[in-house]
DNA sequence: AGCACGCCGACT
DNA sequence: GTCGGCGTGCTC
């Protein structure tokens, strides 16, 4: 019998072992077992396929050890982990390593110790030297800690010198990786009597005081015992008192094994009962089920969507059904979570980037109990937890571009993975946006998604008023004193004097995103990215946007030695620099990546200006997702331009919706907001549908385009990354690359390769091609022949090393 | 990825 | 001659 199996590596094949017979009738697919690999290394892999094939060119090691009584992931999962290796042209180790929490996929360490021989007259060099002196102390210790606290490269072949010297040995550990949570539990001491503890306790009188406290503590909840770390808390009580109590036995403390994921919250309310608007939506979506697998939701910004994802979750509930609720990373806030644990209590579960693997685990291990979670709120990788009966998964904001996994593979696509998952376990999936990506509401209009609408905001919000400013021709009439215009500057001193908050959107982080020379025209860049440097004033640096380095600011030109350097652009630090000086005394807030690193950064300015501590919010794309103020009544687009001049095909696209949705943030129950938008080419048709809030003018604009330039969704794109420290390397692949799939692939049309406009990061210069494929074209095919190209490009010695990089779908 | 292995220049 | 750095190739 033999198992094929998915080892947690960047490596593109399975791997086949032999089942030793006593794990044969207890194994299975979706079991994660420990095989050796290489010639030392154990890593715990997931049983893809059970079989008796017997491999024939290699020889088949034995498996190592079986971890589960019950599989860890499903038939579902591991389909989709194959749908994803297969379409987005990444190995299944890649998706494996996405797909589960770090603490489910231990792995070997190597330890060594001294052998006890007396006897070593080999001569040690100094490296030698300092392992063996390091040992004696120590006793033994792992490779890791050697190369760490030695501070010694290449560790193993001192190691291997060693070993052959007979000095030391080598020994493989495996450390089990989740250790659940435990908690200190106090208990009385049932051997004690009643009568003998006053003797016991004697003089002491905060032990008297306390031990009266617990034992009213104790009757008041009715258990048998209570946390050490609750009774310190209520008694307020040092921990020497409560020592003093357990040394005399009167008490007694235990270790118990405590969920980390386990919330009180108890369910506090019915759905709310649905508008007319929304019940109509609401009918719209289930009708659009009966027979269509997927439907959109085009709802426009606060028109109550939530509140009818909740009665479908409550519909799903009733049939026995799981649902996935997916947002974006930046959308899922306490806000929302707390709104539906007030409706699902414990039935809901949360994932989302900021929880620990430990919590991970558990969540994971909660999914596959017999009390498993029926909701599931959580970002994109929450699509691997695995559902036993998922029915539903809702995708909130769809077009959000952060459902594509960015730089690391496998470049997922949360949405779109999300319908593949929900065909393969036979659920439905609602896709919600009030700016529906392009390719969805294609889908949408051509019939393969149900289409239900939403055009009422709730409670009759109106929508807000929005003004375009010509800031070119402010510009020319000398208007322009500031980064804002004057029409800005009054909209907001209107708002501060009504008590209410104003929202300043702006593209770019840092203070100046240029600095150059008056004279010269000299312009500070990264040495290893191609890429001009971000000056920030508050650590007075030079910062690469892309690789995070900084660099100190230069007081003069390095090129012709003048003092005269001067900033080009304005970051959202100096727009809020701006801002407190032109509105002195009021609390302004800065909201970006720079501000919200913190554990808790971000969520306190969101608190904060809640809580109307903070009169103007200024930030970057954060501050337009997902959030609902109430007393914001205008938001600015600082600089439109800079959204839309972008050379990507999808640059309005994101800039309509991004407007739109800042806009969203304005307006209240009585009162219309205002959206003020900065722009220098008021001229662009783009601004005439933001200002009529046409989401369909523009959806027919953008489509009409994307036909004339074959762009999804009529055509499929795949780039293509090619990455090498030598440059004329780079160039030379991707020419060969780019050929070699041109004559297989013949009428598609393919692009490039390119020199990126960002040519070099990191080091690394980058070629980049695309392919446009049309869309009756079979994945398979175009895959097998990208992979075949590939292959081919690797047979090349030159080339072997040449980094390659997938992006299918790009967005 | 991780690790072994082998080649090669530097150094005793 | 060794030591240690780096490029190459394999892992069931």
């Amino acid at each position: 019998m033999f198992a094929d199996v998915i080892l947690p590596l960047p490596l593109s094949n399975t791997f086949t072992y032999t089942v030793p017979t006593k794990i044969r009738d207890k194994i299975g697919k979706g079991y994660r077992v420990i095989v050796p690999f290489g010639k030392r290394k154990y890593y715990t892999a997931v049983v893809a396929a059970i079989h008796e094939k017997k491999p024939k060119t290699v020889e088949t090691k034995e498996i190592y050890a079986l971890i589960d009584h019950h599989p860890i992931v499903n038939e579902y999962q591991l389909k989709l982990w194959e749908w994803i290796s297969f379409y987005y042209l990444s190995s299944l180790g890649d998706v494996y390593k996405a797909a589960t929490p770090a603490k489910l996929r231990m792995e070997s360490e190597t330890c060594v110790e001294l052998k006890n021989t007396e006897e070593n007259d080999f001569p040690l060099t100094p490296t030698e030297k300092k392992i063996t002196t390091y040992l004696q102390d120590k006793g033994e210790a792992k490779i890791a800690e050697l190369e760490k606290n030695l501070k010694i490269k290449n560790v193993f072949s001192h190691i291997y010198r060693l070993t052959e010297k007979g000095i030391i040995t080598t020994y493989e550990t495996i450390e089990r990786k989740y250790k659940p949570k435990t908690e200190k539990i106090i208990s009385l001491n049932p051997e004690i009597d009643q009568k003998n503890i006053p003797e016991l306790i004697g003089r002491a009188k905060k032990q008297k005081a306390l031990y009266e406290q617990i034992i009213s503590l104790l009757s008041q909840k009715n258990t048998p015992y209570i946390s050490r770390e609750e009774i310190l808390k209520e008694t307020k009580t040092s921990p020497a008192v409560l020592n003093g109590l357990i040394e005399k036995n009167i008490l007694r403390q235990f270790s118990k094994e405590v969920s980390r994921i386990a919330s009180e919250v108890e369910a506090s309310r019915k759905p709310f009962p649905l508008s007319e608007h929304q019940q109509q939506a609401f009918d719209e979506i289930c009708n659009g089920f009966a027979d269509k697998n997927t439907c959109l939701l085009h709802g426009v910004t606060s028109s109550g969507k939530t509140e009818i994802y909740i009665h479908l979750i409550e519909k799903m509930l009733q049939e026995g059904k799981q649902t996935l609720y997916l947002v974006p990373e930046i959308a899922l806030t306490t806000q929302l979570t707390q709104r539906l644990q007030a409706v699902f209590g414990n039935k809901l579960g949360i994932y989302h980037s900021k929880i620990n693997d430990n919590e991970r685990t558990e969540i994971w291990h909660k999914m596959l109990s017999d009390n498993p979670y029926e909701i599931i709120i959580g970002v994109r990788s929450s699509l691997f937890l695995p559902f036993a009966r998922l029915g539903l998964i809702i995708v909130d904001e769809e077009h959000e571009s952060s459902y594509k996994q960015q730089q690391i593979a496998p470049r997922y696509h949360a949405r779109d993975t999300a319908i593949v998952l929900a065909h393969l376990m036979g659920a439905k999936t609602l896709l919600g946006s009030a700016t529906p990506a392009i390719e969805s509401f294609y889908n949408a209009k051509k019939g393969k998604y149900a289409l239900a609408t939403l055009t009422k905001r709730f409670e009759e919000v109106l929508m807000p008023k929005i003004i375009i400013e010509n800031t070119k021709e402010l510009r020319r009439k000398k208007k322009m004193k500031s980064i804002l215009s004057p029409n800005l500057i009054d909209h907001i001193q209107q708002a501060l004097d009504n008590e209410e908050q104003v929202i300043l959107f702006r593209n770019r982080r840092g203070f100046a995103p240029r600095i150059e020379c008056k004279l010269c025209a000299w312009t500070p860049k990264c040495r290893h990215c191609d890429v001009t440097l971000t000056y920030h004033k508050y650590r007075n640096e030079l910062v690469c946007h892309y690789c995070n380095r900084a660099y100190p600011k230069p007081e003069e030109c390095p090129a012709c030695h003048e003092k005269s350097l001067e900033f080009i652009g304005q970051g959202t630090e100096q727009v809020e620099e701006e801002v407190s000086r032109l509105f002195p005394g009021t609390k302004v807030a800065r909201m970006d990546t720079d501000t919200t690193h913190g554990k808790n950064a971000y969520e306190r300015i969101i608190s904060d200006f809640q809580n109307k501590k903070i009169r103007i919010l200024v930030g970057t794309q954060m501050v337009s997702k997902g959030l609902d103020f109430d007393n914001v009544s205008v938001v600015g687009i600082i600089a439109a331009d800079s959204l839309l001049n972008y050379p990507d095909f999808r640059s309005h696209e994101r800039g309509f919706q991004l407007m739109m949705q800042a806009s969203g943030r304005a307006g209240r129950r009585n009162k219309r907001g205002t959206v003020i938008i900065q722009t220098t080419q008021p001229e662009l048709p783009i601004y005439r549908f933001i200002v009529e809030n046409d989401y369909e003018g523009f959806y027919n604009m953008q489509l009409a385009e994307r036909k004339i330039f074959k762009y999804p969704p009529f055509y499929r794109l795949i780039s293509i990354e090619l990455k090498d420290k030598n440059e004329q390397r780079a160039e030379a692949a991707s020419h060969y690359f780019a050929d070699m799939l041109r004559s297989l692939l013949q009428d598609n049309i393919l692009l490039g390769p390119n020199k990126p406009v960002i040519s070099k990061i990191r080091s690394y210069h980058i070629r980049e091609i695309l392919l446009k494929t049309e869309n009756n074209l079979s994945a398979s095919f175009i895959r097998k022949c990208i992979r075949q190209t590939e292959q081919r490009m690797r047979e090349k010695r030159e080339f072997r090393y040449v980094v390659l990089n997938y992006d299918v779908d790009p967005v």
